[in-house]
DNA sequence: ACAGTCAAATGGCGTC
DNA sequence: GACGCCATTTGACTGT
């Protein structure tokens, strides 16, 4: 995928060389780079740069006449430079698509969408995320773009989307988790204290260490506390007195 | 100069 | 086969 940068044909001299680039697609002047970061360039740019310096791009109808007045005066701009670049930019996205793949050189150039194309395209995705195949060509039509471009950028533009939700997500997840780390030392505290009361409360001989309440020989039941996991159990285990299992008393008389 | 960020673009894979 | 999703690559740009 090759572009026209006209940034890079301004800037670098390799863009130069790169003359049987995909003239068709329409590319973001350096001033344009506003629209990202809020920031302008600080590289020099062509005289045709003023053209795009429209920060108060409306939405609605009047937009895709802006992109593509943005689009046309560059390309118009740029007409000096390459009289095939001129022929083909001014054709439609039909013919835009023809040279996907002829050109031999395969140079990445990256596309930077103008900030009227990037609006347009928020627009049209605030009405649907994806598109069918009618309206991605209108909309590619409307933007001086390929249908190709408008769909990566859709895809693109989903993806952000979704990482953006994945992280509120894993916010509100996380204020989950934290609830439930109080509510579970919460718990554990009054777990303990419900344990000691009970203790305090219990006779002697049920106060005995877990290890010392081995099973019982001759009912088979095991009196290992460790298996009682909450207060309630606790209960019942002491209400069976008879299945703790005393080693020092006579094996006869356990139960 | 370099690291970091953003976003366009690519390729692979699954689904219909 | 067209399409969408995803991971990844890559180029443009910014901040230090």
């Amino acid at each position: 995928m090759v572009e026209n940068n006209s940034t890079n044909t301004t800037i670098k001299k390799t863009s130069s060389s790169s003359l049987s680039f995909n003239p068709s697609l329409t590319l973001a002047l350096s001033g344009d780079r506003d629209h990202d970061h809020g920031l302008t360039t600080k590289k020099p740019v062509g005289d045709h740069v003023g053209l795009y310096r429209q920060d108060s791009v409306s939405v609605g109808s009047s937009l895709i006449s802006v992109a593509s007045v943005c689009v046309k005066r560059e390309r118009e701009a740029k007409s000096g430079e390459s009289e095939r670049v001129n022929n083909i930019s001014s054709t439609t996205s039909d013919q835009v698509e023809d040279d996907d793949d002829d050109n031999s050189v395969h140079e990445r150039k990256k596309l930077r969408l103008t900030k009227a194309q990037s609006v347009l395209l928020e627009e049209a995705f605030k009405h649907h995320s994806t598109l069918n195949p009618k309206q991605k060509q209108e909309l590619a039509r409307e933007l001086k773009l390929r249908p190709r471009q408008v769909e990566v950028w859709f895809q693109n533009r989903r993806a952000r989307t979704k990482l953006k939700q994945t992280e509120v997500d894993c916010q509100y997840l996380k204020k989950c988790c934290e609830a439930l780390k109080e509510e579970n030392t919460r718990l554990h505290k009054e777990l303990q204290e419900l344990k000691a009361l009970k203790i305090s409360t219990q006779p002697l001989y049920m106060q005995l260490p877990a290890a010392t309440l081995t099973r019982c020989p001759s009912c088979d039941r095991s009196g290992d506390t460790t298996s009682a996991t909450n207060a309630g159990s606790l209960l019942t285990m002491a209400q069976q007195k008879p299945h703790f299992f005393n080693p020092f008393n006579k094996p006869s008389t356990a139960c």
